[in-house]
DNA sequence: CCTACCGATCGGTAGG
DNA sequence: CCTACCGATCGGTAGG
């Protein structure tokens, strides 16, 4: 049955609310859900947020978010989706874009970068540091994506190595840059120093170096 | 009756031992405490630490790592402090040794990387990852400890500024390389790809880029 | 350092 | 989504 159909009559019955398909209320509240978890699991990792803290956070009572999802660790699981599809659909609009390799890089490392410390943007760090605290089965649906978004990073650097801008475009390479990519979430004050365009742009020329120049 | 699953307790030979003074064997236990505590942090995270793992760890009953440390929270503070206190000891070295700007950041990194990577050394990696669970009083003292440790790092990054070896030797380049390096406990798997040294080796390169060459 | 224990809290559930 | 609840577990303690 159609969700929407435009060119139907008008039903003869009086409408009622379905009682059984996932109203779009239920999936507002779902989201509500995942984004305040998405917070909570930031500040106070998985482990020390409990099912009480996120009711808490949506205004509904301590047993109610079960009736959203089967276990706490289902919440976890759908927070780290969320982000990561959203990232890696950012991040192959911008490898497939026509920019130059270096104006490539410089656009992904900034979208990243607003990816871990924008406002609201929980899932990515979520995602950094909570991993251990998903399960296995959880874990290895999530690493399909997540060697997507590798893959397009390591497309990227090889068009740097290609335009002479790095020496090496070694697997290593690319975790060290992620992984000062990614620190950012430890150290940055939003409003405090550097905005995050300027922190882009301090980043790339850290990266390539002199050999850019 | 195969409910007999916990560890057995540790014989118990009744023992004479000082009664007001901190024996030497009262120290050894305070250290196995610390290391497998260090551990499993690692592995676990502090919340999802019980007192109890700690203490099957080093085969004492639950309540007895209580005789040790006040509370669990101090575990983890001691935990930190002998990470950084190891930690700022070699680094001093090296940044007072004789060296020359590049060979010494090279040992530096190198340093950093077995701190971070080599087995038993899982002082450092709770520190960094499980920092958000440390008091505020407690936090607030090793801070001094970590200020000493980023002073020694950016000294050696003015000198590699001075040699021409990087075009930049701001806080944010310092901050850069820390998480590149920090990264590494994320992904490096001992024993598989590269060693500490051929990692250090390839950091250092993508650190000083082309410039140095 | 062990025995024996406690109050608090936690993830999760039954039934509406 | 709420009410009412449960079994398990947790950090920590008294007393030896």
């Amino acid at each position: 049955m159609p969700t929407k159909t435009a060119t139907t009559p008008a039903p003869r019955t009086p409408r009622k609310r379905p009682l059984v398909t996932v109203s779009e209320e239920d999936r507002n509240r779902r989201a509500d859900l995942v984004r305040v978890s998405a917070r909570l699991f930031r500040e106070k990792g998985f482990d020390g947020t409990t099912v009480r803290d996120i009711a808490d956070a949506v205004g509904m009572r301590s047993g109610s978010p079960f009736y959203h999802f089967k276990t706490k660790q289902d919440i976890l699981a759908a927070v780290m989706e969320e982000g990561l599809v959203a990232g890696l659909a950012a991040t192959e609009r911008i490898a497939d874009s026509g920019l130059d390799a270096r104006e490539k890089f410089h656009v992904l490392v900034r979208t990243h970068l607003e990816t871990v410390l924008a406002e609201g943007q929980d899932f990515i760090p979520v995602l950094l540091y909570e991993w251990r605290s998903l399960s296995p089965e959880h874990q290895a649906r999530i690493i399909t994506l997540k060697d997507k978004y590798d893959a397009r990073w390591q497309d990227v650097l090889a068009e740097l190595k290609r335009a002479g801008l790095i020496t090496s475009d070694s697997k290593v390479v690319r975790l060290l840059m992620f992984g000062a990519v990614n620190y950012t979430a430890q150290w940055y004050k939003r409003g405090k120093g550097l905005s995050i365009d300027q922190l882009a742009e301090e980043a790339v020329e850290f990266f390539l170096g002199a050999a850019g120049e």
